[in-house]
DNA sequence: ATGGCTTCAGAATGAAGA
């Protein structure tokens, strides 16, 4: 079984993009991060003509996720609340559509749009710290159910290493690698996650997101912060886990690309 | 480089992304 993880960075922008790219690699579940569509204009056809079913939760302009599944998902709820309840933070951070999650093959698949955070220090960094924290009550909680065994994939603009960026040096101060943020992915993952990517690949030099400006593609000026965590029997079982850096070299791609675990 | 691209929204000397 394949799944895969992409931040797309508009669905509409990357439709054929993404179709070719199903085609070419007919994973089992496709996670999609920054869809950027209310659901109703979510261009659904095009993936059912393929053979997934559609799961989303989008808005308007910003964020927005979708699961996209050759099997048809179970117990699918987006945001915090279907778990952490009605209670106000949660309503509140629910507002921007972030956590979609359903459960497939005895598998529940989290799938997460982890807020950027603009600059340390910032208001927005404040929100991202806050939202990670609700996040590692959101997994614990989802831990205690069944299915216990999770895929807890997405963007999740965090570099848990410094052999995760390109240019660690000074980056102490710097969204995406500041010690807060990665003390609170370290905090969720301490749950009894892993880094699939990692059971394969120790080296530094691999990367899910590139800028688009300065040419940091063509440079390999990256970073990786797009993850597929997994429980440990999962992880046991996962056999392969690649970034798949082709549709980044297309015309107009997104700034992200693919990250795919075989189990 | 406190913004070099890209997207959306809607009319900005924009906001947000990462």
């Amino acid at each position: 079984m394949k799944i895969a993880t992409w931040n797309v960075n508009s669905i509409r922008i990357r439709l054929e993009q993404v179709i070719n790219w199903l085609q070419e690699n007919p994973v089992d579940v496709l996670c999609l991060q920054e869809t950027k569509v209310v659901d109703i204009d979510f261009p659904k056809s095009a993936f059912e003509s393929l053979g997934y079913h559609l799961y989303q939760s989008g808005q308007k302009a910003y964020n927005g996720v979708a699961i996209l599944s050759r099997i048809p998902l179970t117990e699918v709820s987006s945001g915090f609340t279907p778990v952490l309840g009605t209670e106000d933070e949660a309503l509140i951070l629910d507002q921007q559509k972030r956590v979609i999650t359903g459960v497939m093959a005895g598998i529940r698949i989290i799938n997460l749009y982890v807020p950027n955070g603009a600059s340390v220090g910032s208001e927005k960094y404040v929100y991202k710290l806050q939202w990670l924290k609700r996040l590692r009550e959101y997994i614990g909680l989802l831990l205690q159910k069944q299915p216990a065994e999770l895929v807890v994939c997405g963007d999740f603009n965090i570099a848990l290493e410094d052999r995760d960026i390109h240019d660690p040096e000074g980056k102490a101060n710097h969204i995406m690698a500041s010690e807060p943020e990665r003390e609170a992915l370290r905090a969720i993952l301490n749950l009894g996650l892993t880094d699939a990517f990692r059971k394969f690949t120790a080296d530094a030099g691999h990367f899910s997101w590139w800028d688009y400006r300065a040419g940091s593609f063509r440079r390999n000026l990256g970073w990786r912060i797009d993850h597929l965590y997994l429980t440990p029997e999962l992880y046991k079982r996962a056999i392969a886990c690649t970034i798949d850096s082709t549709p980044r070299k297309l015309p107009k791609p997104s700034d992200h690309a693919p990250v795919i675990v075989e189990l």
